[in-house]
DNA sequence: CGCCCTCTTGAAATTGTTCAATAGAGGTGG
DNA sequence: CCACCTCTATTGAACAATTTCAAGAGGGCG
């Protein structure tokens, strides 16, 4: 079995790391397009699949701790990850949520400035972060590319202020929406039902809201027939246009 | 008149750009130490230079607004810059607040996420987008600087979500001026009597909050002895650890 | 089939906002 | 140099959105 087949992980062990023989698995990749390997020749993946460890994270497994020391970078290949902080009092901030072809573990410090952990089980490639300086060394490109991907995380971060500081429960819901609809349909997956993984707990520590507060939205918007609640995560966005107006310019 | 001269602007016309002559005046430039160019020798600094233009804007000056062609990058040399992003109806989240030595501008996309405004009088060195990139091309040096401050933003924004969705009006305030003070300690200024050069509005769409919460904590803070108001927009924080302690770890 | 965990719903409480008025500070011109 | 004017900051009271506390319903997994 190769870790490359998606969606159909299930009964995952946590965070089991096996060491990869194949030659250049990247080939077969498919989210190799969106990630740190974007830009590079099938020579070069080889030498940067000489670094990759695959891990496999059971849902609710810890990736790594926030204070923890920033040993590897991933790349999300399948399932969907979520990156939180906490305040001393237990009190969490979801910064973000990622899924395929999402990197992940940027950090100038020698720590980790955020926790990560499964929200449904898990592909990820690892790289040892020392071992990916090197060879940016030899291959800018990578760090372009790198470059690109920390300003638009940037730029998502600045468009998640303006959620936090100034937007309502229901322009929040919104906004998350159609955030997750147009990122599956970037990926290829259906937007349309869009999937919504998350726990509603989830769902509010990431727009700074309590689950009561977007249980409460889901179902008023539901009742206004704006959305539909569909079994198995499912989300049906039926007046999208509707909740574009809601959300605000998103 | 070297434009490196700092914190004596008064007067200042909006927006105005001066191509400079002198060779390499980053040599004596003060927040060299902090920014793109701290990796650079002297022969890389007059290569660097010969781009640059300088910039004064006036206090209230726009910078550049949100969805603009994203033509230059920029340092700031002296002042304070306000960084935000408004909604349809007006309201505001002020994203960052940027001093001395700090880098802005960073754009994947070909617009700006954002808009910049002078907060006070303030000096700039301006980049040409495209002829830095160039540049970077022959001096990596450049882009992996890059990379650390993109790298240092995004754990800055992280906190400030962890903030703005998880902490209570005095938790933010607290916050802010502690940020406030490490930031001056950092680029070499007094941090005790810390100056606040922003109005209680920006500091209200700073931190997700009214003028009126704004002024409300100060007030509280003030009378807990917490914290002094004193004139030209300096604060003192009188109890550093009661603000560590409400804070929360920031 | 039943248990447990998540989600939903309700009512009360609270934080922060909104609306409104006053006080203060900085800048201008006489 | 002082008085005035305007913009910003402060303070108060009523209001509203969201949270908190509490209970019940639903759904998935063993």
């Amino acid at each position: 079995m190769t870790v490359f087949n998606f969606d159909r992980a299930s009964k995952l062990a946590p965070a089991v790391a096996r060491d990869r023989a194949e030659t250049s698995p990247c080939s077969a990749c498919s989210v190799r397009g969106m990630t740190i390997c974007a830009p590079l020749d099938a020579q070069e993946l080889t030498q940067i699949s000489a670094l990759m460890t695959s891990v496999e994270l059971a849902a609710g497994s810890p990736l790594f701790d926030e204070g923890e020391k920033a040993g590897n970078v991933y790349n999300v290949t399948s399932g969907t990850i979520k990156v939180y902080k906490l305040l001393p009092d237990g009190r969490r901030q979801v910064t973000g949520f990622l899924f395929a072809g999402d990197f992940l573990g940027l950090a100038k410090q020698e720590t980790y400035a955020f926790s990560a952990e499964a929200v449904t089980p898990c592909l990820l490639c690892r790289f040892p972060r020392n071992k990916l300086e090197d060879l940016m060394q030899r291959l800018p490109k990578i760090e372009q590319r790198l470059l690109g991907i920390a300003s638009n995380e940037l730029a998502s971060a600045q468009e998640q202020m303006l959620l936090l500081g100034r937007k309502t429960a229901r322009e929040k819901i919104a906004s998350f929406l159609l955030m997750l609809a147009k990122r599956a349909k970037q990926r290829g997956q259906a937007e349309d039902p869009v999937t919504v993984p998350m726990s509603r707990t989830d769902i509010g520590d990431y727009l700074g809201l309590t689950t009561e507060t977007v249980s409460r939205t889901f179902t008023q918007l539901k009742q206004e027939g704006i959305i539909q609640l569909l079994p198995n995560h499912l989300v049906k966005l039926v007046k999208r246009d509707d909740l574009e107006e809601i959300a605000g310019g998103f």
